[in-house]
DNA sequence: TTGTAAGCGTTATCAC
DNA sequence: GTGATAACGCTTACAA
């Protein structure tokens, strides 16, 4: 592979001749220029990239670290980041953790080796005590003391479920969702505040009772006979909000085998958009997470932490997009 | 960001020893070695990959050139790659081609950058002259002269999807997939052996007048309307082939519609192995890719490429996996 | 307008 | 056992 050094020997110039012209950068003549520029062709030049970022002191790889890109929505999430940071001059690299806390530390360590600039962190493990601070990182759905976060406004899609089911008429209403998201555990996630804004907004309505299910966080994979164990004594509901247009779309099923009418006997509003599910049986009625608005996001907060502007978390606005289930 | 020189001067030693140490190469006095290995502490050092790999010429990054990392099949194979490629140290950095020639070209580019060190490429584009073979790049499902391949036993697949609907009786068939893998295709994807496979098959045993449907290629993705159109007008087809486990759920439900019974009507054989489909609805019987071996396989030839050990194409086989469908 | 040389943070060769 | 020192390939003062 030819260097620099070749190309300076070829075009009979000094090197740092050459790196004005690969880079555009400072005064060049034409005629040497035009010398150079044969050269590079003539060599099939290709500026080595690991050792310009050693000089600068960069490299712009981004590391995304998530638990499973096989999610529907973390998948989409993922797309709409890489195409954004591609517009920026970024790199991605994927770290499926499948919610490891040792992969996920390891790629946190890349920040210090400068494997890569900065890290988009979504977990929902306990790795408050290994986050350097000092070092560019950007929590999605999270909260992390002194570390900016970009997250969906998780409680006003709550707050949106429950208004909109209120407004068809339900009376009788369940949340279903991980554990992670819910009462009674001990990572408070941006995520579980889709059930408390259901929920309070319920109860601000004068509507008590409401049925609450979790179920065991494990890969973010859930089957449909799980929950159908979990709410087959809940024949009553008639307004049912669910974390994820996965489990909006097996709770259809179950309640639809059941012998109830989706949307007539039951309503049922998922999470994310009702994209992914398009194609299979009933459009999924459910809150909305702009992925690209995400994207767009967590891309200005990158390129921030290079200008070095201070960083502000930020709450992207959901959206009811509605299907043909509630 | 402390260097390899200030732990050398706090333990009072050369940076050669130091780098020893860190590396755990050549004989070091066990004295010095807790010197340096308190210096690393207290100054929490941590070798800069970038200046680390300018040195061994190499950085362990390899890209993976897909059109879309929410196609369902392909976000799994990405998701065992990763896997796969991170148990060897590796980690793969994501482009989402969008099937975009130019931001392939630009991921391919990377390797003369020595930004990547190798590329795994997954397209349907005329790459061909793009390629420079002298570098370390892996196809999957398709081929390029001089590159080495994994790929699913695509023709196998035809055949086994074949010879089971004819073990079930089936009289009159129809294979559905995209133009791309089409016989008026310009480019001969190994996709497109899936429906060679069957056909021929088939022919094989005597069926002719095989109902062939190929819709137009773009981004992968397949609405139910538009398949519907296609496939109308065929309501005595009694055993249907289709190239992925997403269209197979949308012909399901189009013939259901149609007012038959799928399996006893109609059976219908997906392909991709029918995981991602587990709880919408039936489970469809599936051809199935085994990503993981398909991730080792291309681990494999990546670690080849950098012991200088000649690649030799994989074809990694298929089993079918039986559902509901057929 | 151009070239020399220092520096980026490592690894590895060789003397000592 | 250990420490200078020369790479690795580039960018960028600084001098000319």
């Amino acid at each position: 592979m030819a260097t620099i050094k070749d190309v300076a020997k070829l075009a009979g110039v000094g090197i740092a001749t050459v790196s004005r012209v690969i880079n555009n950068s400072g005064y060049v003549k034409t005629e040497t220029r035009e010398k150079i520029e044969k050269a590079v062709k003539d060599l099939s030049f290709k500026p080595n990239e690991i050792a310009r970022n050693m000089t600068l002191q960069k490299n712009d790889i981004v590391a995304f670290i998530l638990p499973n890109s096989t999610h529907l929505f973390f998948g989409e999430l993922l797309y709409s980041v890489e195409e954004e940071l591609f517009k920026y001059g970024y790199k991605v690299m994927l770290c499926n953790s499948s919610e490891k806390i040792e992969k996920e530390l390891v790629y946190l360590n890349m920040l210090r080796n400068k494997i890569v600039d900065a890290v988009i962190l979504l977990t929902n493990n306990d790795v408050e005590s290994y986050l350097d601070k000092s070092l560019p990182i950007i929590s999605f759905d999270r909260r992390f003391t002194n570390v900016p976060f970009v997250a969906s406004d998780n409680y006003g899609g709550g707050v949106l479920a429950a208004n909109y089911l209120i407004s068809k008429g339900c009376k009788k209403f369940m949340f279903i969702g991980d554990d992670a998201q819910g009462i009674h555990s001990h990572v408070m996630t941006e995520v579980s505040k889709r059930r408390v804004g259901f929920i309070e907004t319920l109860e601000q309505h004068g509507f008590h009772d409401i049925i609450n299910i979790e179920y065991p966080l494990g890969d973010y994979v859930v089957t449909k006979e799980m929950i159908k164990d979990l709410v087959k004594d809940y024949r009553d509901v008639d307004g049912i909000f669910t974390v994820s247009d996965a489990v909006a779309h097996s709770i259809v099923q179950i309640y639809e085998e059941m012998g109830k009418n989706v949307p007539n006997n039951v309503k049922v509003i998922g999470y994310d958009g009702g994209r992914s599910f398009l194609n299979f049986g009933k459009k999924i009625t459910s809150i909305n997470q702009d992925t690209n608005a995400i994207a767009i996001k967590i891309r200005q907060m990158i390129v921030n932490y290079r200008m070095q502007i201070p960083n502000v978390s930020q709450i992207v606005p959901v959206t009811i997009s509605k299907g043909d289930t509630a």
